[in-house]
DNA sequence: TATACTTTAAATGTCAGACATCCGTACATC
DNA sequence: GATGTACGGATGTCTGACATTTAAAGTATA
């Protein structure tokens, strides 16, 4: 028997944590706020003190929130430090999230086999058949990015991408429902740009710009894919919070 | 009335999850293995399983462990991936953990103003005093970076710099005690190498530099310090855990 | 034998209420 | 003014129960 209605699937706890967080975010409470104390912050979202519970400690760990026993929760005084490459985001959410309208360009989607470097990458043998997928991000009609991403067929198939594919492959497989991508490791470097690249990306040959290689990987630790993005650093920033 | 004896005066849960990490890192529970059940451990720990919960929501939440509901709890299988900058750590530390063998050199200590640039980051006013500390750091007799750091005088002075100073800022800043560095946010970026970065790089002019740009606070959210670091990218790489 | 459905046990998720501990304030005391 | 003390309210912790999900065992069916 369904006792409480959810239209959410995820976990309580998961689901507290990001009303409190757009709660946050929207201002309703300020950073240097103390919030209302457990019970009326339970009672207000309509769940049990526990779980509330859990969803602050999480907020805790982020650094949105501070709470000293005998006082109270606090919003974090330094709001002002927005989570960075740390998340797990896609370039287009990200770009997003800064305030910058994005549009893809150059879309191209190709079956292809793993050569060598893929193929340690991703763990699986020469050969194997990967979908390919190469596009230009522009934001206001100026190329910011270029991004190759791999993925095994047996999780992304060419003629699975359709229509709602707006650009992220990460956001795409995130959609798909049954299992989701656990977490990333980018490396970060800084390239000369290739007469082709500077080309796409509407830059002088062998200006600097910054490489992000990333190994998408699921819940289980099996790379699911291989992401190759090209940004031109004067047009697209990153940042990282470190703790 | 104390009930419960406790040598540590942190929290349980805190203390919580500190055991069971090390228990994770020591080998008594291995990637991918399935921990005992909340009930089992929580008795094991001698907490509570709402105390034991919050902990395992920290453990989960970075990543060292995956929970499934109606099936358990499970040591994440990736282990392997080492945490990269999102972790606050100094260059030297870093390099330190890829095995690298570092040394400082060029150091040079001096005591200036704040310019506008510094004074915006700082949140303090132009001309507040700093103590600026530049040099460049070799592994194998090659430079791999050129670091710069300005700190408020209030928190570090020129004359503090004694010998136990190794050439990290931040190491030294964390060695003092009473108050911490809490978190950094770096902005990633490259640029071609100027003539006088070139020369003490030991790179071609106009090459592809990896640029860090670093904002330290305290506890507090207020800026105690700004780091401009340059990195060659074939001699030093950096990658980011993303979750 | 192979397949599909049902049952069941065990794990995490959630709830409710109670008590413990800590902290800031107000007030009394010196 | 400095110091001690009582009090209210906040987070920290415990207990025990029920809800939901999952994997696997068991059963019926083709």
């Amino acid at each position: 028997m369904t006792r409480y209605l959810r239209l959410d699937r995820r976990p309580l706890y998961a689901q507290a944590r990001d009303r409190l967080l757009k709660l946050i975010q929207e201002g309703s409470f300020r950073p240097g706020d103390r919030l209302p104390s457990e019970f009326q912050l339970a009672e207000q979202l309509g769940i049990s003190r526990a779980t509330l519970r859990e969803a602050l400690r999480l907020l805790e760990d982020e650094g949105r929130i501070v709470r000293r026993q005998g006082v109270g929760t606090f919003v974090a005084p330094n709001q002002h430090l927005e989570s960075g490459l740390e998340r797990l985001e896609s370039v287009l959410a990200l770009a997003a999230r800064q305030g910058m309208e994005t549009r893809v360009q150059g879309l191209s989607i190709d079956a292809v086999e793993a050569d060598r470097w893929l193929a340690e990458r991703l763990q699986v043998d020469r050969g194997s058949p990967l979908t390919q997928v190469r596009r230009t991000i522009l934001v206001e009609e100026t190329p910011v990015a270029y991004l190759e991403d791999w993925v095994l067929t047996g999780w992304l198939s060419p003629s699975a991408l359709d229509d709602t594919f707006n650009g992220s492959v990460l956001d795409f497989l995130r959609r798909q429902p049954g299992f989701h991508i656990q977490e990333a490791v980018a490396d970060i470097s800084a390239v000369p740009a290739s007469r082709s690249l500077a080309q796409r990306l509407g830059v002088r040959p062998g200006s600097a710009l910054l490489l992000l290689e990333e190994t998408l990987f699921n819940a289980s630790g099996t790379p699911i894919g291989f992401s190759r993005n090209y940004f031109v650093p004067e047009r697209f920033r990153f940042h990282v919070v470190r703790r």
